[in-house]
DNA sequence: ACTCGTTCTGGGAGCGCTCCCAGAACATGC
DNA sequence: GCATGTTCTGGGAGCGCTCCCAGAACGAGT
């Protein structure tokens, strides 16, 4: 009763077969390599075509030791990571770039230490060519336990513990902090505060330092201008609410996420103050789902995820394909998109 | 110079030979058969622990043909995705759930109708052994196209094109519906009108529905009473306001979203109107870092995504196991959860 | 002693592919 | 004619694993 079933996969051979060469050709062939001839060529791909024939990628990676995939780690504890529209744009952006270049992308998140050792087990155990990984808390112990793997790793924005030595992708956060500062006081502020990120966050603090170096290159006070937010709108609101019982006076805010914008905002509303009248506001990222929404539109520092993305892959590719690209750490520049806030 | 290299990744042979027994012993043990002596099993383990063993997928799913992965598959154009909580829920839930059970996730994103034929090509190809698929648009054209592969699939939602004998589990929005409906009676509404989704989408068609039914059931009018957002903030401002101009006496909305549900609160409130006091407002989704930032917190269809991914991959084990559970079609019930704005 | 039955083991085959290498086919030079 | 390429082709080997099957080892019953 073994009557072969038409359901059965076509193989290489059999398009070999059909196509009336050898199974080397036909490889030859589909690999798109040279020391084919055209009549060969044209005859396996019109098999291949017949027979709805693709590869079994499987076979294929047992001896090339290629995978084709490639992961992309997410290291936030998922109340974060929820309100954030930043990581599901860089999911699309990395999943459409890694398709363009026929890769698959395999998401991972490690929401606690107990991920941890799964996440490095599974990268050891040769599922993937590399890993993309964006891990942007200070404390987080991933990047030191990836170090240690022979996988090739490529960090989005700077990894708080031991980033040096490994491959990094960040936006020039110094300078987008400068540039808003400066916008500001060319603006004619003269009474500036800003609603900063939490200082366990490598972007916030140097969001934080661009903020302060701008204001002290024009002599301006920086001391208890500043307040934490945690990078959420109720932060910013709550932020926002002490910074103005401090400086009843103030003219302006920089915020260093646009959703603690958003916070600034209701706060400044709240106390009766207009924007940019009576107070001028910044915020950061240029999120297009916040910044168009709000009254009015917000100024804000942009920056470019699918840059950052692209930059990323480019980057793991080089080093899957065996080579040290230089230099490690690379800074994308940032711009100042100004609206009706300012 | 053929030194042999110590980062060679051990094989299972080398384990065997380790554990001085055959290869053959040696995957029964690591594979937890029968037929395997106690003295076998413990020097097998000892020896792939020793050596830093880990399993060649590649080698083993070419003989097992089974690849351990799950695509997991969002069919939305990028706007709404980005601005959608549930998709990151989803997620995440769907990784945690498939992590648990050994499988890998891979992700993969549908924007429009040029990426369905690479989908449809690369779940052929036999790089996963099942999919999830999210297509809440109704005339989303890729349920039809999945429906022909040989590869399991189960949905999540009820797609709109040609539902009939698809795997899918869904929401008892109809239900969810109703039920919010008849709270709003309960609390002695009687001018009771909605902020419903596009009406392309099923799961709006259905949330219409069970409104209508539950005002019907009263002998309430339902006519020139629903005003369609687009699932959005704004959208649900907008048709807040067209309400308010055709029925300045309304004392309840139904919004069909949670983020529709928040722009209601806005022309509400532009409008000069308390809530719960003049109106009362019920929401859909019951999205956590909405319902309980809205002043006041908003009462809310509750759902449960976690529920909901892990029923679908409960049915696609089964199915990738080979057998055809039924129904086909699972409806998850909802609660209402009461807040302030009711 | 011998048959059974059960538990355990090792080797062979083969999954579908890519790579290597020997050699065929063809053109080009003297 | 023969030596010398260059282009093209097919078969063999082998990637690391699982499965099948023959047979060893061991016990228990006659």
């Amino acid at each position: 009763m073994a009557s072969s079933m038409s359901a059965e996969r076509p193989t290489l051979e059999d398009v070999a077969a059909y196509a009336g060469v050898s199974r080397s050709t036909a490889s030859r062939a589909l690999n798109e390599e040279s020391y084919v001839s055209p009549r060969a060529r044209e005859a396996v791909l019109a098999a291949a075509r017949d027979l709805g024939y693709s590869p079994n990628q499987a076979a294929r990676s047992l001896v090339t030791k290629r995978t084709g995939a490639v992961a992309l780690i997410l290291s936030e504890p998922e109340s974060k990571v929820l309100n954030d529209p930043y990581f599901l744009m860089v999911m699309r952006e990395a999943f459409r770039a890694l398709a363009d270049g026929g890769a698959q992308m395999l998401v991972m998140f490690v929401d606690n230490r107990d991920d941890i050792p799964r996440t490095t087990r599974f990268l050891e155990g040769g599922h993937v060519d590399g890993a993309l990984v964006f891990a942007p808390h200070a404390g987080d112990p991933l990047p030191t336990a990836l170090k240690l793997l022979r996988v090739p790793v490529v960090f989005g924005g700077r990894p708080g513990t031991a980033s040096r030595g490994l491959y990094t992708v960040d936006y020039d956060n110094v300078g987008g902090a400068h540039l808003a500062a400066t916008h500001l006081i060319q603006r004619h502020r003269r009474n500036i505060v800003t609603v900063c990120g939490p200082q366990d966050h490598p972007a916030a603090q140097d969001r934080l330092l661009g903020w302060q170096k701008a204001l002290a290159e024009h002599g301006m006070p920086i001391d208890d201008r500043a307040e934490s937010g945690d990078f959420t709108q109720t932060g910013g609101e709550a932020a926002m609410t002490r910074l103005l019982e401090r400086h009843p006076d103030l003219d302006a805010v920089f915020a260093a996420s646009d959703p603690m914008a958003a916070g600034v905002l209701q706060a400044l509303r709240a106390h009766g103050l207009r924007v940019p009248d009576d107070v001028a506001v910044v915020g950061f990222d240029d999120n297009p789902s916040i910044v168009h929404t709000l009254k009015p539109p917000l100024t804000s520092v942009h920056q470019e995820p699918a840059a950052q993305v692209r930059h990323m892959i480019t980057i793991l590719q080089c080093l899957i394909a065996g080579d040290a690209p230089t230099p490690k750490r690379q800074v994308l520049p940032v711009s100042l998109a100004i609206r009706d806030s300012t």
